[in-house]
DNA sequence: TTGTATGCGTTATCAG
DNA sequence: CTGATAACGCATACAA
């Protein structure tokens, strides 16, 4: 009733295990006893364990996948890319959310570390907080790269995108439409991707002899739709000139055009509304939500296939920046007055 | 450089292994020899590796979790309830997607049971096609659950919730509203989360005394909101008479809703939309989609541990069945001539 | 080309 | 209470 192992097969087929194992891994065997072997294990249904395969190999056959929720909107996107990548290969996934019910705790990720149960690990999103995290993947010599990090350290590799690039393009099509007036919305204050958006759109604007009015910038506690929507009830109780809002990213935007239309305010007739990451949600909402598209799961795959070449070959840091790319729907028109 | 090992720990403290061993276990050891082991431990920074300890003890570590798309928008509600689960336990949880890249592709799941890398599977939202991966699960005595799934076996467990039952809530609270005639558009017919949701309704529309005419009752290809601008499209090229639309799930009734907006139907006051799921879009978008929640996150958590009892004591097929609840927001009002 | 012996890092059995 | 020693299932020098 158990399984068959590798000697059973040998057994059965007359040979040494050692010749079996050759088989499996494709080196030098005869002719005949290849036949014999290939028909002993259909015979039995034998498949080598990974477990026992792993050992002797000195490696683990897994990559680690920490992120702050997995319920956050853009990191289903960057999974898939991941995903795709190792479906190619003979290494499994392991998942891990740092923050569950509500309270930050990355003891999981810390024990993959110190059992070694994992060749590489992917941080995405990683924050200040996760410092302590791939500082022990560093010590532990274990090889890392990080998505979209707020942080990093020349011992990890890095997959980020061109966020100052995506601020300039959203002000460039904002200053297109003929928006003289316009706010920006970011995620917390020590987040650095909002820090660039920002730093991009404000630039982006002067170019086109626009100003930013540090009045109209402010940042939320978070990056979800609840915060976006707190928010709006906070920008709608006094009245603004602001003609249009871009927000640091999708989830502000949409939980802040929940609470527009709700309040009867008209998107983007009486204001434009801006997001970034081009998450799904996005494209099936009224009005569909004008954004700048990350290539996520295409940075996914590139997290993942850098990562493979540090475990083949552990070498400096590098860093890839993606290009970002403006999606325009229905949440952006010319301001009111035009 | 390298790691240091059980027998590393053991010299140090001028131990055996063994000793070492009983010590990590909780085994019984001398006090004095109890505190040798535990300094060099502490010295040397050692913890053990899960791979060799899963190997001497037959177990894998892992659990499996496989989906058809893990973008879908119920699937991060259930990881997050398995996720938490898992958490307290010394268990990695291993993710695949059967659909990938648009095509379907189960081999990694077939590989975790050949392989033998896991020690339970849970396979979410299963279908037709997924008969001969439980099958394979069941052949190689690999515990499993499967949750919400249109097909099932004897042999595997499953959790599920009341879709009939949803369905009925859904019929009395449109029949208070006053609506007469309501129509549905489930998911692929074959699901049988649709059927039971349209029986349900149909049901209870009965109950009441109203009818639900098979004219107004429809399939989509999927459960993607996609295919709900498709039913949309379909839906208000001819006139109809409908007051409410009861949907198979969220992302069709979003897809609908979408479309419908974008065509100057105004909701719910020309047409009141139900979905079911309660996935976190349907809270965020406006107007709030009324929806049947499933508790998924508890559904989750209850799969994995219903998984762990089958994995320290096989045993017969369980089923539960959870309660599903009417979340009442804005997508449902009275019908336009009330 | 094949078999023997040894190692991978732990746990468990069984004497002492 | 503790220390050898045999599993666990497979890979790989090395010798034949």
């Amino acid at each position: 009733m158990k399984k068959p192992t590798i000697s059973n097969v040998a057994e059965r087929a007359g040979v040494a295990v050692s010749t079996v194992s050759r088989y499996l891994n494709g080196h030098y065997v005869s002719k005949s006893a290849k036949a014999r072997i290939g028909d002993v294990i259909l015979e039995l249904g034998y498949s080598p364990s990974a477990n026992a395969r792993n050992l002797s190999l000195g490696r683990k056959g897994c990559v680690g996948l920490a992120v702050d929720s997995s319920l956050y909107l853009w990191f289903t996107q960057i999974l898939a890319g991941i995903e795709e990548e190792l479906s190619r290969r003979d290494t499994s996934l392991m998942l891990a959310s740092l923050e569950l019910e509500g309270r930050y705790d990355p003891h999981i990720v810390h024990n993959w570390i110190k059992q070694r149960r994992i060749d590489g690990l992917i941080i995405a999103n990683s924050h200040r907080r996760e410092r302590p995290l791939f500082q022990a993947a560093i010590e532990a010599q274990l090889p890392t790269v990080l998505v979209s990090p707020d942080e990093t350290s020349p011992h990890v590799h890095v997959v980020r995108s061109d966020n100052r690039g995506g601020g300039v393009a959203v002000a460039h099509h904002l200053a297109n439409l003929g928006h003289k007036r316009v706010a920006f919305a970011g995620g917390p204050v020590h987040s650095v991707d909002s820090k660039h958006r920002l730093n991009g759109l404000r630039d982006g604007l002067e170019e086109r002899g626009l100003h930013l009015d540090p009045k109209h910038v402010a940042f939320c506690d978070d990056y979800t739709p609840e915060a976006g929507a707190a928010y709006a009830t906070q920008f709608l109780k006094k009245p603004s000139d602001v003609t249009a809002i871009v927000f640091g990213n999708d989830g502000l935007a949409l939980g802040f055009m929940r609470v527009a239309l709700q309040r009867g305010l008209r998107i983007p007739h009486d204001i434009s509304v801006v997001g970034f990451d081009n998450v799904p949600e996005g494209a099936f909402v009224w009005p569909g939500l004008t954004t700048v598209a990350q290539p996520l799961r295409e940075m996914g795959r590139n997290a993942c296939r850098r990562l493979f070449e540090a475990i083949e070959n552990p070498t400096g840091q590098q860093v890839v920046v993606f290009p970002l790319e403006l999606v325009i729907r229905e949440s952006t028109a010319p301001p009111p007055s035009a």
